[in-house]
DNA sequence: TTCGCGACTGAGCAATTGATCGATCGTACC
DNA sequence: GGTACGATCGATCAATTGCTCAGTCGCGAA
C-alpha cells in the first residue's frame, strides 16, 4: 500500500494532511499556505489517504463484532451482516440477536412494505423488540403455513400478528399446515383461493424475515411436529444441514430433493431469491451447519447472528468449496417504497 | 474526551463512522441506510469524532518532528514552527535550516512582497536552496547594516543580492555599517536619503528573514568586527543572550539598554513587530538562550530551527517565566499580495 | 390539563469538496 | 532536432457537506 515516497513528498503530505484532518483547515486555506492550487492540495490529501499516511481507525467497542460482519459481508456477499455480542445463556442470546434483527427491521420498513415471514423460534422473538417508533403501513405475511402442535409464539401466523400489532399493520395469515400428508394434498390446497392468494402476496414482498432451521432432533421442525424424528434421521441420511421455509439444503446449499419438498407449503428458494432483502436471523449453538448450508444457496441477503455462530461459519467456509453460488446485486439496505398493491 | 455514551448510541456511532470514515460512503447514503435524515447522519458523525469513536492518526516519518513544531507554536504563540531534523555535523545542520527557510520563505512571497533581511551565518545559507520554481517581482532589503570585515556571504546586502538573483527580484541595500562609532554618527548616517530610504522600505516590508545572534565570543557580530569581545563581554554582564537584527535582549525577552543600541544602523524590535511575517533561521548549538529571548521579546511569528534547538528552548521555556508576553494576531502563513509601492 | 422550556429535528442554503477536462510541460524515443 | 506520449496542472462544474433556523416534540411544573 505504502507508495515510495520521496523525503520531500512525504513531508508535505504529512503536512498537509495534519492541517486537514487535525487542525480542521479547509483544503482552500491550506492551498493558500502552501501555495498551491486547491486541486492540487486534494490530490495530495487523496495520496496521504492511499499511501497510508492518513490513518483512520474507527474505535469500535471489542463487542461490537465490526470485523466479524465485514468477513461476513465479504465471504459470502451479503448486503449485510450484523453480529451481535455473545451471550453465555441461550435465551439472552437469542433476545440479542431478535433485538438486532427487530432494530434493523425498523430501518427496513417503509409504509407500504410486504414482508414474509417464516417460523421459529429466534425469529419468534423478534417481534418483542420490534419498535418502528412510528406507525408502518406495512403488510406481514406468512411465508409458511403452520405447525400442527399449538406452539404459539413459533408459528408464523403468530409472528406475523404480533409483528402487526406493534406498528399497526397488517397480518396476513396462511391458513395451511407447514407440511401436509401428500403431494396431492398440497397441490389441492394451493388451489384454494384464500391459500394461493397468501401465498402470492408472500412471493411479492420486498421483505423477509426467516429463521434457519436445522436438522438436529432438538430443531423447531420435529419439536413443533411438522416432521418426525424419523423423517429427520431421512433428511440428514441425504446429506440434510438445514432449512428455510422447509427447503432443506446440504452444506454446500444445493437443494435436497426429497418427498419432503413435495408436501412443502411454503415460498419457495426461487421465490425467496426474488424477493429483494432476506434477512436471516440465527442463534442457536447447533446452527453452524444449516447457517453456512443456507448462506451457499444464496437465499440470504442479511445475516444477523451471535458472535459464536459468526465465527464457527467463517472457519467451516474458509475449510470448503465456494460460498457465493450467485452474486446477487447489491441490494439496498433499506428499498424504497414500493407501489405495490397490498392485501387486506 | 469520551463522553458517556450509552451502549446503542455507541454502536450506531460506531456504525455510521464506520460506514462513512472506512468505506467511503456519503452521507446520504448512510442516511437512507439507516433511515435517518442527512443531518441527524451529519450530527452522528461529529459526536463520533469528537467522542474520540473515530480516531485521525497522521503517521508522520519520525525526523519530521511535527510535535515539536506544535510545541513551538503552542507554546510560545508562533504562526508557524519548522523543526528540521538534526544533524551531527554543524555545516549540514545549517544547511538543512537554510533549505526549510527558503521552501518556507517560496511560499510566503507574492509579487509585490518586500522582504526585510538581516545578516547572519544561517541567514546567509538561505539563498543557496532559495527556488521559487517562476520570476517573483519582489523587492529584498537589507534591514541592518553591514560588517566592516569583509565576510561576504553573511552581509545583508550580499544575501539580499543573491536571494533576488535566485528569483528575479529586486536588491535594495543599505549603505552604512551595522555599529557606528557614536550616536550622533548614527543620526547623521540616518539623515542621509540614501540611508533613511532604504530603512523605510524596510520598515515597511511584510516579511522578514532573520537570524538570531548569541553573545559567545564566536557569534557573527564578533567574528564580523562589528562589535569586540570587550563589548560583547559587557552585553553579556547586562544580562544579554542574543539579538535580533542588533537589538540584544535578556533572557526574558527585554530589551538591553545599552550605548550599543544608540549605534545600531537596523530596524528596532517595535519595527519588527510590525511586520507581519518575522521569520528567524537558527541552526547553532549555542543557541537556545538566545531563541528563548528573541522569542519572548515577541518579534518572531516563524520559527525554523533544528531539532536540538527546539527541544533545548522548550525545555528551558517550561522551567521559567512567561513566554508570551504578545499575543499576535495570528498572521497568515502566506500573505496576500499587497499593493504596495516598492523602490527600485 | 395546560403551559413553558429545552432538546431535537429536518428543510434549505452556503461553503466545501470531488471530478472532469482541455491546456501545458517535460521527456523519451525516433 | 522533432514528435508523440504521458504526466501534471488549474479552471470549472456538480456533488457533498456544514450550518442555520423555524418548527416540533416531549417533559416537568403550575
Amino acid at each position: 500500500m505504502l507508495e515510495d515516497l520521496r523525503q520531500d513528498d512525504y513531508e508535505l503530505l504529512a503536512r498537509i494532511a495534519r492541517r486537514y484532518y487535525v487542525d480542521d483547515r479547509t483544503q482552500e486555506e491550506i492551498a493558500r499556505e502552501f501555495a498551491l492550487s486547491r486541486p492540487k492540495v486534494q490530490r495530495l490529501l487523496d495520496r496521504a489517504r492511499r499511501s497510508g499516511i492518513v490513518e483512520i481507525h474507527i474505535q469500535a467497542p471489542p463487542w461490537l463484532n465490526l470485523d466479524l460482519e465485514d468477513q461476513l459481508r465479504e465471504t459470502f456477499r451479503l448486503a449485510d451482516a450484523i453480529v451481535s455480542p455473545s451471550r453465555s445463556d441461550p435465551q439472552s442470546q437469542r433476545e440479542a440477536v431478535a433485538r438486532s434483527a427487530a432494530q434493523y427491521l425498523g430501518r427496513c420498513l417503509r409504509d407500504g412494505t410486504v414482508v414474509a415471514v417464516s417460523h421459529g423460534r429466534d425469529t419468534g422473538e423478534v417481534p418483542r423488540f420490534f419498535h418502528p417508533g412510528r406507525r408502518l403501513d406495512c403488510t406481514f405475511v406468512s411465508a409458511m403455513g403452520g405447525s400442527p402442535r399449538v406452539d404459539a409464539p413459533t408459528n408464523p401466523n403468530e409472528i406475523c400478528r404480533a409483528l402487526a400489532e406493534r406498528c399497526g399493520g397488517r397480518a396476513a395469515s396462511l391458513y395451511a399446515p407447514a407440511y401436509v400428508e401428500s403431494a396431492e394434498m398440497r397441490d389441492r390446497l394451493l388451489a384454494q383461493e384464500a391459500v394461493a392468494h397468501t401465498l402470492r402476496v408472500a412471493a411479492q414482498a420486498s421483505v423477509a424475515l426467516v429463521g434457519i432451521g436445522g436438522t438436529d432432533d432438538g430443531c423447531t421442525m420435529v419439536r413443533s411436529g411438522c416432521l418426525s424424528m424419523d423423517e429427520m434421521a431421512r433428511l440428514r441420511a441425504q446429506g440434510a444441514v438445514g432449512d428455510v421455509l422447509g427447503n432443506y439444503v446440504d452444506i454446500e446449499g444445493r437443494p435436497i430433493a426429497s418427498p419432503h419438498q413435495d408436501r412443502l407449503v411454503a415460498l419457495s428458494v426461487d421465490d425467496l431469491r426474488r424477493i429483494e432483502t432476506v434477512v436471516a436471523v440465527v442463534s442457536e449453538v447447533e446452527k453452524p451447519p444449516a447457517i453456512l448450508g443456507a448462506l451457499r444457496a444464496g437465499v440470504i441477503d442479511v445475516l444477523v447472528v451471535d458472535a459464536g455462530n459468526a465465527r464457527a461459519v467463517l472457519d467451516m467456509a474458509g475449510a470448503s468449496g465456494p460460498n457465493h453460488p450467485r452474486p446477487r446485486a447489491a441490494s439496498p439496505r433499506a428499498q424504497e417504497v414500493i407501489g405495490r398493491a397490498t392485501v387486506r
